[in-house]
DNA sequence: CCTCCACAATGACAAATGATAATAAATGGG
DNA sequence: CCCATTTATTATCATTTGTCATTGTGGAGG
C-alpha cells in the first residue's frame, strides 16, 4: 500500500475513504535498483512514474556524449517523458535510478480511466501540471544567469538535493562542468568564513 | 473579424461554421503600439493574449537591471503569464510590444465560458499547452549548452525570428550579451565563406 | 536635410568557465 | 571488511564570455 501516493494527492484535493482505497489499484508498484532504466532514449514512454522511495533522473545524452539533466525526482514526485507519453513518439530522454527504492507506474490508458472514475485525481493532475510548467519557466530564467547564481538559486529552491545528489549530477542539471561547480562551492565556503 | 484566430485553432481541431462565428465574441481586440505594456511586473495577469499582428516579448528584469527574455510571440501565437493568471498572484514578468499590431485578449472567466460552450477549443488549448511544455523542455536543454550551440538551435527552430528581432533581444533570450552574439555571428560568417 | 537615437560591430582587457590530468576521498557491493 | 568504482578536489592552461569603450550605420522625426 502506498500511503505516500494517497497523501501526496490528498494534499491538493479532497478524497473520500473509498477513493483513497481504489486509487492504488490503477497502479503497479515495482522495486527499482540503482542504475535501472525506467525509460531509454528511442523508446516510446508508456508510463507515468510516481516515486515512493528513492531518486531518479531524466536526462539526454548529447552529440558529444555529455549528459544534460532535465529533472530529478524523489519521494512524492512524478517523472515521465510527457511528450513521448502523450504523442507516442520515441523519447529523446533516459530516465534512470540514482538511489534504489520503489516506484508506482501507471499507463496512459489506466490514467485516463482513473481520471474518469475519480475526477478529483484529474483536478490534482492539472494542479501539478501547472506547477511543473511554472517550475520550467523559473529554471529557464536561472539558466540565463551566471553559474554561481544558478547554483545558489538551485540550493535555495531545493535545499534537500544539496546533500542528496552527487555534485556532478547537480552540475549536469545546472549546465556546467563538475570542476566549475567544485570551484564555485570552494569560493562560497571561503567567503562565508 | 480575426480570420487568423479561427484558422489557428482550426489547424488543430474541427470547428463548425457556427462555432467559428461565435469564438471571436469571447475576445476583445485591441490595436497595440510599440513599447506598450500588456502586463507589468507586480500586476496580476488578467488575460490570455492572442497576437493577430505584430510581435511581443515576455521578460523579467533581474536585480542587476538585466532583462531576461522568457518568450517572444508573433502572429498566430499566444502569450500570457499563466501562473499569475491561474493563481491570481502578482506577476514577475513584463509583456511589451516590440512591433505594433493587433492583439485579441480573453479573460480567465471568458476562457472558462468558451471551454464550456465550445469543447473543441478546450481540446485545442490542451494541445498547445502540451506543445508549450515540450518547447520549454527543449529550451532548457539548449541553455545547458555553450552559446554558439544555443544560437544555432534557436535559428534552426525559429528561422523567421532571425531577421525579425533585434539582435540584442535574441541575446537576452539566449542568456548571453549582445557583444557575444555579435562575435558568434561574425565567427559563423567567417567559417561559412 | 539634419539630428537624434536605437542598433550593431569591434578591439582591448578582465573574469568565468571548460579541458585535461593527477590525486585524494568516499562509497557501494561482494 | 576489502577492493573496485565512483566521486570530489585541485592545479594548470586554453577558450569562452563578459565588460567597457569606441565607432559606425540606418532610420524616425523635426
Amino acid at each position: 500500500m502506498s500511503q505516500l501516493l494517497i497523501s501526496t494527492i490528498a494534499q491538493h484535493v479532497s478524497l473520500t475513504a473509498e477513493e483513497q482505497q481504489r486509487i492504488p489499484s490503477f497502479f503497479e508498484s515495482l522495486p527499482v535498483r540503482r542504475h535501472q532504466f525506467l525509460l531509454r532514449e528511442g523508446e516510446v514512454c508508456r508510463y507515468e512514474f510516481f516515486i515512493e522511495k528513492g531518486c531518479c533522473r531524466q536526462y539526454e545524452t548529447d552529440s558529444t556524449g555529455k549528459e544534460n539533466v532535465l529533472q530529478f525526482s524523489i519521494e512524492g514526485w512524478w517523472i515521465t517523458d510527457l511528450d513521448s507519453l502523450l504523442t507516442g513518439t520515441p523519447s529523446r530522454f533516459n530516465i534512470d535510478v540514482l538511489e534504489p527504492g520503489v516506484v508506482w507506474q501507471i499507463s496512459k490508458s489506466q490514467l485516463e480511466l482513473l481520471f474518469n472514475e475519480i475526477p478529483a485525481v484529474e483536478r490534482y493532475y492539472r494542479i501539478i501540471s501547472q506547477r511543473a510548467y511554472a517550475a520550467l519557466q523559473r529554471r529557464i530564467l536561472w539558466l540565463q544567469k551566471p553559474a554561481l547564481e544558478r547554483y545558489q538559486a538551485f540550493v535555495a529552491a531545493y535545499p534537500f538535493f544539496e546533500t542528496r545528489l552527487p555534485q556532478h549530477q547537480v552540475a549536469a542539471y545546472l549546465g556546467i562542468t563538475r570542476e566549475s561547480l567544485s570551484r564555485l562551492r570552494n569560493k562560497i565556503a571561503k567567503t562565508s568564513r
